[in-house]
DNA sequence: GTGAAAGCGCTAACAA
DNA sequence: TTGTTAGCGCTTTCAC
């Protein structure tokens, strides 16, 4: 397993085949020359004919560009994190530009993550920070020697990007959505309290039940962990009462699918009983039964509106708040009217 | 957000405020020095104080070694390569080796990231071939110029590492534990029949059937898909009849998910009724109601034997075939003896 | 538009 | 053990 035998073909070897300087070829390929006359084209089939690559490690020596990305999730486990990875792997055009990975739960790991990713020169850096993790001032240290993207969490600094979900819209679209079906009595399973999403979402949670004057109690609606067994444990305290909601909205896919279990266990149908919605439209979500309506978050645009801000030649940072699409499965079943 | 302001400080500064030579500070610093002397102190003092970190282009550049390895997955979101990218990324000492990460599913897509990777002077590459995916002629082509490790997949080559899971294991500890539990009669939901893995188990499922004496018929055992609507379907099939399994082992978590929610609407009861043994212990296996007994891949040795055929400076490939673990939950109950 | 040549920061060969 | 120096492969002046 030794190996690097044979030395791969140089650019050398190309301006030498194609009987021009290297200078030209370097110019050809990386098209910072106009024309496609007959140099362009015998330089082109050069490098074909050699299997010609360049060598990243010397352009990125001379030009401190070196051609890739950073990307700093909590864990690949994650459903977020790792549907996003696809997506933004799926993006980047892999001839032209590398994904390195680092992981880290926690402040101190994903830290160390980014400086490492740092002293490799990357061109840009996408960092999805853990739950409760503020990164700012490790971020804005760097802020200005390369482009940096954060993805969601809660913004504290002008001196990044920041691209997140419009938590407002996700609720607005989740609690039209239950009215339209009919729903009257909705209650909220709520994510940490500490998280600033948790806060938002909460607050336009209560701002919808007002606005389309629906019941809901205060007990009805509590902060928790996004778990299986906190969704299970809250449902049957909260369903096992007389007065009980029609409809369940919870900040996780775990959360539901716990209460989806509970409320099995309690005889109460899903939907015809109680309609629920989840959040992150994890691959669980269209493989429980019934299927589970949930908030989908915009993989595609979170992913194209962040390499757009690393490409971007202007050092503005941007704020981008894209909303979300709701995903209407069974769990809050067909029109009621 | 153009930035790269200040050029960060190289090994010159650190050499010239150590007051020796760069070639000194490349040896103190990389290691290739045995004393740790005053001079090697000085060294590393004026790194710290620079905060000096090597230009790994210039390293790699010259070294022809890159200090990174590549990872090809078919997908983040699926719990085996996930599971495996997070206890890599961990396994990996980030202050000197990055991984390099590319996602393709089918053949084409993951051959692009091999060479994409290739082109990249990866120092070593593993790779997690897609479903029905054979690189053997990809990952041969370079087997001479790189150490690459296969994960699981049927191995045809004996030019590159593999490191997999020993299916016949699996299965044996599956079934004693099934038999150490009471049952009697045993089901096999398998994977797909062109898979080597899934043939391989199937033969062993049989094997230990007649080993110990259990029943089991042809029409309780069946190749399909790996997902929650499979393991509905058949479950719905097979347990409404009267001649039905007290056990069941499904080729894959999800399958085994879809199989409880069967038999929770037969008014079957886990573990009671039926005992039930997933697939790869995906996150969701400690999380269903009962959490499932599933089978545990070696994840930490997998990667450790992985990053250790990639270290080796032997060019000989190694065949390493792992033995996985019985995670014990409630969905195969307690001792019934 | 093209070629010659300098030099990015580092490691390794060689000299002392 | 240390320092001096060549040169890895490329991009980018600079001169033509």
């Amino acid at each position: 397993m030794a190996g690097k035998n044979e030395r791969s073909s140089s650019i050398t070897n190309v301006a030498a085949l194609a009987n021009v300087s290297i200078a030209t070829v370097s110019r050809v390929l990386s098209g910072k020359r106009g024309k496609n006359d007959d140099i362009a084209r015998r330089v082109r089939a050069a490098a074909e004919q050699l299997n010609y690559s360049v060598n990243y490690a010397a352009s990125s020596l001379r030009s401190d560009v070196t051609n890739s990305i950073g990307l700093v999730i909590p864990s690949a486990t994650e459903s977020f994190s790792a549907q996003l990875l696809d997506e933004l792997e799926y993006a980047i055009d892999a001839d032209a530009q590398q994904l390195l990975i680092g992981i880290g739960a926690d402040r101190s790991a994903q830290t160390d993550r980014i400086e490492s990713l740092l002293s490799r020169h990357v061109d840009g850096l996408i960092v999805v920070p853990g739950t409760e993790t503020d990164l700012t001032e490790t971020l804005d240290r760097h802020a200005d020697s390369l482009p940096i993207v954060q993805i969601g969490g809660h913004q504290q600094s002008f001196k990044t990007s920041m691209v997140s979900i419009d938590e407002s819209a996700s609720m607005e679209l989740i609690m039209r959505h239950l009215v339209e079906r009919g729903s009257h009595a909705v209650a909220y399973m709520a994510g940490k309290e500490v998280s600033f999403e948790s806060a938002e979402l909460f607050t336009m949670f209560h701002t919808q039940v007002r606005s389309y004057r629906l019941v809901s109690h205060t007990d009805w609606n509590q902060f928790g962990e996004r778990t299986v067994q906190r969704g299970y444990d809250c449902s049957m305290r909260l369903f096992s009462k007389d007065n009980r909601p029609d409809a369940l909205v919870c900040a996780d896919d775990a959360v539901a699918f716990g209460a989806m279990v509970a409320l099995h266990t309690l005889g109460l149908r899903v939907p015809e009983d109680v309609r629920i919605v989840g959040f992150d439209d994890s691959p669980l979500a269209a493989t429980t039964m019934p299927t589970l309506t949930s908030v989908h978050p915009p993989f595609e645009q979170i992913v194209s509106e962040s390499l757009r801000l690393i490409a971007s030649e202007t050092g503005m940072p941007a704020h981008i708040s894209l909303p979300p699409q709701l995903m209407i499965r069974e769990s809050t079943g067909y029109a009621k009217v």
